[in-house]
DNA sequence: AATAGTATTATTCAACTTGTATAATACAAA
DNA sequence: TTTGTATTATACAAGTTGAATAATACTATT
């Protein structure tokens, strides 16, 4: 019986839980090097173990909010085809507010008292 | 310039970040044992750091929606004062669920690609 | 018996992110 | 000219939380 439901408790409760983690992704695939959208979507999906699939049109969105603001920049390059690329990138404002957010919100996890939790 | 923006852009993305996060906190909270809402609150405060300072009725809202689909279960009992409290726990379909959950969302990050990722 | 404090339930609105759908613009190569 | 790639834009639905407000109910004290 349980069986049947802990699947879709466990999506759906992912499908919330990565709401409010792109940002955190693409800025880690950003520190992990100059991307542009494809490989953004890539880095995420193969480093989350396909935990987090998110669209294009959620990555540009997310890109253009902090470009405005002076986080996020990019760079024209070429590709293979079609029109320029925008590699976008970590500005130095960005590096450090990404720095402090692993500081205040991620390392959490791995402090003995949770890091017990976690495994018990 | 810089200094002075950047408190506010940490504090406005943990404001988003955190949304999808309370459920996994509470889940936290009954593993390391029952508890009712007062005693979850503070959990919550003091492992993350204060990163996390949740309304009380956020915690019932979440408690009842998973009591109604037995991830999580209660207990009345008797606090020093008023009426009886609920102490809440996991049930063994929550308990499955969080420790898939976990599995899943969780343990990425003591991968050490991104461990590595988030040290550098 | 009345009051004050504790615990829980309920409703509503605003703010925010993402999924989804749809459309438009623009460049390059075949 | 057509096809494929890359990006921008808008709008609505769904979901969570903060905040405000109100109501219910039990207990202990005065």
């Amino acid at each position: 019986m349980t069986k049947e439901i802990l699947p879709d408790l466990l999506s759906s409760w992912e499908e919330t839980y990565k709401k409010g983690q792109l940002t955190l992704w693409i800025f880690l695939a950003l520190k992990d090097g100059q991307k542009y959208v494809d490989e953004i979507k890539e880095f995420i999906e193969i480093k989350s173990q396909s935990t987090i699939n998110c669209e294009e049109q959620s990555l540009y969105r997310n890109l253009r909010k902090y470009e405005h603001i002076d986080v996020v920049s990019f760079e024209n390059r070429k590709g293979n085809k079609g029109p320029d690329r925008k590699y976008y990138y970590l500005t130095k404002m960005g590096t450090e507010l990404l720095e402090k957010f692993i500081e205040r919100n991620i390392k959490l996890f791995f402090s003995n008292e949770i890091n017990n939790l976690l495994n018990k």
